[in-house]
DNA sequence: CTCAGGTGCAACTCGATAGTTGCACGATGC
DNA sequence: GCATCGTGCAACTATCGAGTTGCACCTGAG
């Protein structure tokens, strides 16, 4: 998958507001399917499905203990896709300098 | 809307690989719909449409200057989005540091 | 005035996605 | 062994989203 590409798919996993609910809570501690259900209001199903998208974006991962799945943070991805935010700002900050002092000129 | 909610609106903009294409073209210099189709093969409504979504989310705004609309970045809403996610990473990390001095006393 | 370039709006197709229900399977506790 | 808890898989609905085509409307240049 190309660059671009994987970084639209990363965002697009954050574009859900149940999404970033489950990614909160996971901030705090990890934790299950079911677990999750009881914030959310929607069946533990779609919490599967919502946690799937996120370890398919490599935002989260899950490992079976026992008969349970607890899934964690995995902060890679993230950190990655602020940086690029922070790198598009601090570009467009810098034509703003660039335009601006050539109009002084 | 709800903070979650707006967010996510934020980050679903970005989950387009079109978009994230012409958010980068925007970083480098402001543009109007029909110059951004040259590298995006796509019709320049389908622009228009993707640039009707960044502007809804508030990372671009467009201005009338004759008979052209030209687009430029807003990097308000990018840098909130970008420490957002850091605060994500940082506070995971925290965690991490948290448990583990639990685990070594 | 006329014509061309740039936008905007509307209707349509089609694939992706969020959500549901129902059921089956493996691990745990008694 | 057996009831149960947590998962996983499959089928289905309904909505959203990306992209298209077609047409109408301004604005600026000759």
């Amino acid at each position: 998958m190309s660059v671009v590409a994987e970084r639209a798919e990363v965002f697009a996993a954050l574009g859900d507001p149940n999404r970033l609910r489950i990614l909160d809570h996971l901030t705090r501690s990890p934790a299950s399917a079911t677990a999750l259900v009881e914030d959310l209001e929607i069946t533990r199903q779609a919490v599967a499905k919502h946690l799937r998208v996120l370890e398919g974006a490599g935002l989260v991962e899950g490992a079976r203990t026992g008969r349970e799945v607890r899934f964690e943070l995995r902060p890679a991805q993230v950190e990655r896709a602020a940086r690029w935010l922070d790198d598009v700002a601090v570009g467009w900050e810098r034509r703003l300098a660039a335009v601006k002092r050539a109009a002084e000129s």
